[in-house]
DNA sequence: CAGAATCCAATAGGATACTG
DNA sequence: CAGTATCCTATTGGATTCTG
């Protein structure tokens, strides 16, 4: 078999392809596109890495906060706030006092583990060829 | 056999707590984690635009332009540069009169393609069930 | 504890005009 | 054709203060 090595990625390409072809004759809007949303909301400073931290388990507010010591109060609120909203997660109140807030992903925030566990695998796998091509790119100049 | 389905995403969780373990034991500085980069660079509003129209084939300047209509030069060149430089593609200029320049996915910019398709058919598959509970929770509101 | 509100700095990104 | 340069606006995100 010749060429299955090449071949690799053919059935990836196919598939984006027809996709790109079907949202641009489709809906010409690309800013519609229902992958911009979302991979633009993953693509902020945060909400992989709450995503991350609450796949192992539920969170209280505060938890989150000691998990990612750099995150502000307004910034971890508002993530949340995004991440609930898109029915990724649960946001539970108990009526203790002082109350405390429970967040925890949604059956659907847990289907998103799948395709980002891979995305984060090909991340660490490749960083040293990116860290390399940047180096040089830069010394180039 | 129970909870087949409910483990569905066990690999996933505990692929995910486990590098977020060690990211913030080894490097506590979690923007130097490997992921952040590489996915606030596919969160930007062009990246994976580009990344799926060159996934067909390679193109010149003025083609990605006409592909993707509604972006601008300057961050078409821009986004291409940041590509460039991640090694993820390759930019080829042609000497003719007037020059011609091509760009084309790298080894590495064809490897993205197979989780980034995953993501996308996630993202595909999850758009109703994200705007309904927009508009869930919108109306909440 | 879990936020809401306000203010401010940095960055992203669009429009336009110019160039080899 | 394939950019570069400049200007300008909008969005992002941090710091701080206040509240039930």
């Amino acid at each position: 078999m010749t060429g299955l090595r090449a071949d690799n990625h053919l059935a990836a390409r196919q598939s984006l392809a027809e996709r790109f072809h079907r949202w641009s004759t489709q809906a010409f809007d690309l800013s519609q596109c229902p992958v911009r949303g979302v991979l633009n909301a993953l693509g902020d400073k945060w909400t992989t890495l709450i995503v991350m931290v609450l796949s192992q388990r539920a969170h209280r507010f505060s938890e989150l906060q000691r998990a990612i010591p750099d995150i502000s109060k307004r910034m971890l609120t508002q993530t949340l706030r995004d991440l609930e909203r898109d029915g990724l997660i649960t946001r539970r109140v108990f009526p203790t006092k002082p109350p405390s807030v429970e967040y925890a992903l949604t059956a659907l925030g847990l289907s998103l583990l799948d395709p980002l566990v891979n995305l984060i695998a090909w991340a660490e796998h490749s960083q040293s060829q990116i860290a390399a091509a940047r180096s040089a790119f830069d010394e180039a100049a």
